[in-house]
DNA sequence: ACTGGCTCCTGAGGGC
DNA sequence: TGCCCTCAGGAGCCAG
């Protein structure tokens, strides 16, 4: 389950190993993911120089001079760089086959990813074009979550899970942000303060920066197979430990599902 | 404009 | 030991 740290380890991960390299050609072995693998990729991308791999949200970008590789993970999705014509294994979709006998692989057993082609900007993709601020950029901040929040009756769960209005936060790190803010998850958005609003932006920013330097200091080598980020689930408060005593006041943690997502929460830390 | 619910898919884990 | 069932989960999309 892939969330914003997770792809942010992948694409730092990977820069060293794609940025500047020419692209020569691009194996389809499943076409069938979230949405169907674009022959215009196969079509376009060979020959192409990929100069850049960044990022917007959970969608990673392969910039070329002629057009984008957009691609998400998924909950199942992973890249790694593999030796040209290494043994296929289960779920390895696609390759992009690079100049320097590597080639960049994607695995997804649950087929909830995509990897799209686009010659336009891909931040106007529609996929793209709606996406709310990052969470470590100056955009977001508690007066932007207050404005949001305004008047919505949502759990505010459900409303930072939201794209639209801020994109990388998932399940595992919005169930975190609000243990850490002290905000139960299904409290309406519109009726917390801007004091606690603002709380919660920091949260986010906190839980997600610190996953992301996990992830860099764990960072381990993308070749050969050994590619794969963890999950940092050693530093998790709260996920996946319900039943269990709260890190903080030592009430047992309850848990629920809200707005179709497993939550977890201190019934005594969080109101 | 909001909100809740459904959907894709397969591996993991629990129960028997 | 092994089989079967249930569930998790990102996020687009649709219906109310």
């Amino acid at each position: 389950m892939p969330e914003l740290p997770e792809v942010e380890t992948t694409r730092a991960g990977l820069a060293p190993h794609v940025e500047g390299r020419r692209v020569t050609d691009v194996v389809v072995r499943e076409r069938r993911l979230r949405w169907p693998v674009p022959a215009a990729l196969s079509r376009e991308l060979p020959g192409q120089i990929i100069q850049r791999i960044w990022r917007r949200g959970k969608y990673l970008l392969l910039s070329t001079p002629i057009g984008s590789v957009i691609i998400h993970l998924g909950m199942s999705g992973s890249l790694r760089i593999v030796a040209a014509g290494s043994p296929v294994q289960p779920h390895e979709h696609v390759d992009l086959v690079l100049d320097h006998d590597r080639a960049l692989r994607l695995r997804d057993p649950r087929r909830f990813g995509c990897v799209l082609w686009t010659r336009r900007d891909p931040l106007r993709h529609r996929l793209l074009a709606g996406l709310g601020p990052e969470p470590l950029g100056e955009a977001f901040d508690g007066a932007y979550l207050a404005a949001r929040a305004a008047g919505r009756r949502q759990a505010i769960k459900g409303l930072i899970m939201d794209s639209r209005v801020v994109v990388g936060v998932g399940n595992i790190y919005a169930t975190e942000a609000l243990f850490r803010a002290g905000i139960h998850p299904a409290r309406a958005a519109g009726r917390i303060s801007a004091a606690r609003l603002e709380r919660l932006a920091r949260c986010i920013r906190d839980v997600l920066a610190s996953a992301i330097e996990a992830g860099g200091t764990t960072l381990r080598d993308f070749v050969d197979g050994n590619g794969r980020p963890g999950y940092f689930s050693q530093q998790l408060d709260v996920y996946g430990r319900t039943g269990q005593p709260c890190p903080a006041c030592g009430t047992t943690l309850k848990s629920g599902e809200i707005g179709q997502r497993t939550s977890v929460w201190c019934p005594r830390c969080q109101r």
